[in-house]
DNA sequence: TATTATTGTAACAATTTGATACAATAATAA
DNA sequence: TTATTATTGTATCAAATTGTTACAATAATA
């Protein structure tokens, strides 16, 4: 939980947000055939957290959601998702919070609002890895990519957080055909194809997926992408939004 | 948005409850081959709304909607599931909640706790008909099942909340096998199809359906059932939890 | 100009699903 | 007792979908 904090929102009071809410977000990006994730990570503590904030009382749940991603990617109608809401006792722990903020010279007290019980709302995020320019928040020195494959410990309950939200990307994959939010404008039938295996955690037909995806109308064929290799140029393709 | 509201609990802090958040639960039942949900009736105001409650600051959220479920129903382990968080500010709209409780002789305070903004977790839960007993809460005096096809009109925002749990029943419907839960313990072939098309809104054909779910090996077959009618007898089957 | 790896698609098999048909059979009525 | 009736369980075949293999058509490189 990494929430954006300027100056005058660290007073103890947290008054112009919901009390006790909280969103954290799983940003999804696609490069070098891997999924990543976006992380923050706090100087001298080590610790990596998911991008968070708080509800402003002035602001919708899902607006919030919408501010923290373009906060933390300068990302503007990206396809988000909420997929589960995250409220057990267990995962009250203000330990590493406390420690961010003494590593930032602060020195809260045991009531300071930061270290009470949060209820967190989770959302998923898919963007282009391209387009995303990961930008640290008050908190944090850093922000940047992790291959989802290799994740290192996270913060609290994040790993368990991150984990549902990959859940909820594969069983969403086929019914809702958000895939393509991950990819440049153009790709190729390969490209997708590793999109979907990498997600999906395993390998498919080539001659079927393409037989499927070309059946179901929902991309164009544009130009071919030539020097890809000695062998035959793939066409590229434009997914055609269903409006 | 209905609450338990022991004498302690209606003082204007509402302190052993987490602030701004609330549950509220669709609760499903199928009888008379019609989908039924569970709602509660303010006297003098003709209000209905979905069962609902807060957070104790000592509860698991999930705790929280089966204590709710458990409170309205009598019944103890059921299929219960988050399906979205309701937090709009448009949904903020203390003036039933204050008719509610005027009804009952209480002349709140315009900063009164259960006048303010709520952000809502949305749970849906699937129940024997048969088995639930519905008991109002404190702030209600009726508690009853409501045909699903015609429902009337609900208070803030809970005819939303009611699309949108249906939305996700009809998805979740062949995805996770859930539709017994609905069922009393035995049932024929034409109960649980006449369920699915309940649900789903379509007519199924009769030879497939029964080629799918025998199929699926997660059904045993029992004794027939006579006393049907002019007819050859169906076989009874009950649910194999696949454990 | 030959080689190479990849692409697009055809072709066929296997499987699943959709639709129809029909014998079996409980309850009711004749 | 016997015929009638509506429903059930399953078989059968057609249609659609999916799984698998194969192969000609290339871009780049040697």
């Amino acid at each position: 939980m990494s929430k954006s904090l300027k100056p005058e929102e660290t007073e103890p009071s947290g008054a112009e947000f919901l009390p006790g809410l909280a969103v954290d977000t799983v940003i999804f990006g696609f490069h070098d055939n891997q999924l990543k994730i976006l992380l923050l990570e706090y100087r001298n503590t080590g610790l990596l957290a998911l991008p968070g904030g708080f509800i402003k009382n002035t602001e919708n749940l899902n607006d919030a959601a919408r501010r923290v991603l373009a906060e933390r990617t300068g990302l503007q109608d990206i396809y988000l998702e909420q997929f589960h809401v995250f409220g057990d006792l267990t995962r009250h722990d203000p330990t590493p919070l406390r420690a961010i903020m003494q590593a930032k010279g602060l020195q809260p007290d045991d009531d300071h609002w930061l270290l009470g019980r949060f209820v967190s709302v989770g959302y998923y995020a898919l963007v282009d890895f391209t387009k995303a320019i990961p930008i640290p928040d008050e908190l944090s020195d850093s922000c940047g990519w992790y291959d989802l494959a290799a994740l290192p410990p996270l913060m609290q309950d994040h790993t368990d957080i991150v984990r549902k939200a990959l859940a909820t990307l594969q069983a969403d994959l086929d019914r809702k055909l958000i895939g393509f939010n991950l990819l440049s404008e153009t790709f190729t039938m390969a490209d997708l194809q590793c999109l979907y295996e990498t997600i999906l955690g395993q390998t498919l037909h080539r001659s079927g997926f393409q037989r499927k995806i070309l059946g179901l109308g929902i991309v164009e064929r544009l130009e071919k992408q030539y020097s890809g290799g000695a062998h035959k140029a793939p066409y590229l393709y434009r997914f055609i939004s269903n409006k």
